[in-house]
RNA sequence: CGGGGUGUAGCUCAGCCUGGUAGAGCGCUACGUUCGGGACGUAGAGGUCGGUGGUUCGAUUCCACUCACCCCGACCA
């Protein structure tokens, strides 16, 4: 019998992150690289993932009076020349369409025929062709305002990608709304932005800065763009959400325009905002082990898993009969606004194996559950949040009746954790020795920095230093808005607070 | 788009230098023994060695071309 592993994922995050990364999502069954260059395939388990996240947010953005619609996957080329920042932006990285037939080639296989008379480009992000049809929709201020999301996919023609994380296609929701006046851009702008956060912490328990972009981290061709960033295991940010203040831009760009209360012809106000499987990203590398994924219970696709064990036919029906009880039990108790969601695994491989694959996935409960338990009358709990060794025995009737409780402790230890790892990497920093050394050496886990808050003039300065230490300028941080200071490069006055971090 | 590398079983790779048409581990199938921390044994299935062309009696092996993918840079939700 060989040695037995320690943990479930080879190597562990101190090892070797990137690759544990990989290994988390290969072990846990979310996607796998497909042969299209740059695409994934996301399996099951990570697209339930993908739908409870889904299923959430858009009952958020319609308690928010938002509504659904679709508009196409391609855009003329033309349409994204409008606006000019927004060519530069995109310009790089799109697919091109400029055919639309194939034919037989002299090889025997087949060659694109029917050249286009305009190329079409696969949508990297819509504004622009929703922009021209929201130009027609608008024509009073009675029309307005518009709030309309899109559940899509986009492709940005990505060189180095990772899954979930920078993928050529993508999943994602956008968001573009039209308005009559600045002040309810803005104001529809920073409630996504609200809202993005409330997501991320409440449901994710990952938890984010709020913020404000500065001037070069901008979305091209907009006004003003925040974002929530989080910090990752390694120490690095991710920018999990984005939330455009497009002003007038685009409306110029695509002719929005109206006629306002006074008879005026004026151009409308938009926004644009979106989160994307990017988000799958952010919570494996927010909570996950070296034994695999932990999932927070409000989006893990299953709460419960019951494991049965048993030799012989006669334990057989015996345990699978008291397990089909308990998983009806435990079904009929509320989580979370639905059901607890109960998974009998009665596969015919063996019980090691089969706790190890739940672990690796990530389900926040395991019930083992065999002939002691039964004579007991009760299981025998694991919790995901816990070290795969820490499981105890509890009767079954206190287990069915706190399970909801028990989901939502695991829930907040997820949060709760995530963020005292944040805070304690986080560091207020103003000067620029400190600044190099904190992002320079290595803390535990060979991991340099974390977050550092330190004032920003943000109109040029910092960029060989932060070039060499490979940091940017995350976000200037809502919550902070009113603490101004010297810029730590240029000794500005009167700059803002900005976190600055390594970011994916 | 620059620099480097790799293509052999479903996966990870050995074999190639010193040509004689294929191997290991994992996985998969069957049976048996097992079974509350990732099992073991036995028997099997599975490959036109990335593609094309050349050298040769003979090419996975040598040569040329080509395609694909990976890694490091520049760029990025």
């Amino acid at each position: 019998m060989a040695k037995k592993q320690q943990n479930a994922i080879t190597p562990m995050r101190a090892e070797d992150y990137p690759e544990w990364y990989q290994q988390v999502i290969k072990a846990a069954e979310l996607a796998e690289v497909s042969p299209v260059r740059g695409c994934m395939v996301i399996k099951p388990w990570g697209y339930s993932i993908w739908e409870n996240m889904q299923g959430v947010l858009d009952g958020m953005f319609k308690e928010t009076g938002h509504v659904n619609a679709y508009f196409p996957l391609f855009i003329p080329m033309s349409y994204l020349e409008r606006e000019a920042e927004h060519v530069e932006g995109f310009a790089k990285e799109c697919a091109v369409v400029t055919h639309h037939r194939l034919e037989p080639d002299p090889e025997g296989g087949l060659k694109p025929a029917g050249e286009l008379e305009e190329p079409l480009i696969v949508r990297p992000t819509s504004e622009t062709i929703i922009g021209e049809t929201y130009s027609k929709w608008v024509q009073s201020y009675r029309d307005l305002p518009i709030l309309i999301n899109q559940w899509a996919n986009v492709v940005r023609w990505e060189l180095r990608t990772r899954l979930f994380l920078r993928t050529a296609e993508f999943l994602w929701q956008e968001g573009h709304t039209v308005h009559a006046t600045e002040a309810e851009a803005v104001e529809e702008t920073e409630a996504i932005l609200d809202l993005y956060g409330r997501f991320a912490e409440e449901y994710m328990a990952m938890p984010v800065v709020k913020g404000e972009k500065t001037r070069d981290e901008r979305f091209p061709g907009a006004v003003n763009t925040y974002s929530i960033e989080a910090m990752m295991q390694d120490h690095k940010a991710l920018q999990a959400g984005t939330s455009h203040f497009l002003g007038q831009n685009f409306s110029k760009a695509c002719k929005i325009n109206f006629l306002d209360q006074e008879g005026q012809e004026v151009f409308a106000w938009t926004t644009s905002w979106g989160v994307s499987t990017r988000l799958i990203g952010g919570l494996i590398m927010t909570h996950s082990d070296d034994d695999g994924l932990v999932l927070p219970p409000r989006l893990a696709p299953r709460h419960v898993v019951i494991i049965p064990i048993f030799r012989g036919d006669d334990e057989r029906s015996e345990v699978l009969g008291y397990c089909e009880k308990l998983k009806a039990e435990v079904e009929a108790r509320e989580y979370d606004d639905g059901k607890v969601r109960v998974e009998l695994d009665d596969r015919d491989i063996r019980g090691g194996e089969k706790v190890w694959q739940h672990i690796k996935k990530g389900v926040p409960i395991r019930l083992e559950v065999g002939p002691r338990d039964i004579a007991s009358d009760s299981v025998f709990m694991g919790r995901r949040d816990l070290s795969p060794k820490d499981k105890s025995g509890v009767s079954r009737e206190e287990f069915i009746t706190r399970v909801p409780e028990i989901l939502g402790e695991i829930q907040k230890s997820l949060y709760d954790k995530a963020l005292k790892f944040r805070e304690d990497r986080t560091r207020t920093i103003d000067n620029l020795d400190e600044f190099r050394e904190f992002f320079s050496s290595e803390a535990e886990g060979g991991f340099a920095g974390g977050f550092a808050l330190s004032h920003f003039a943000d109109d040029g300065g910092g960029e060989d230093l932060l070039k060499e230490l490979k940091v940017t300028p995350r976000c200037i941080p809502v919550e902070e808005a009113g603490n101004l200071g010297e810029c730590i490069f240029t000794g500005k006055p009167g700059s803002r607070l900005t976190v600055f971090a390594k970011a994916y």
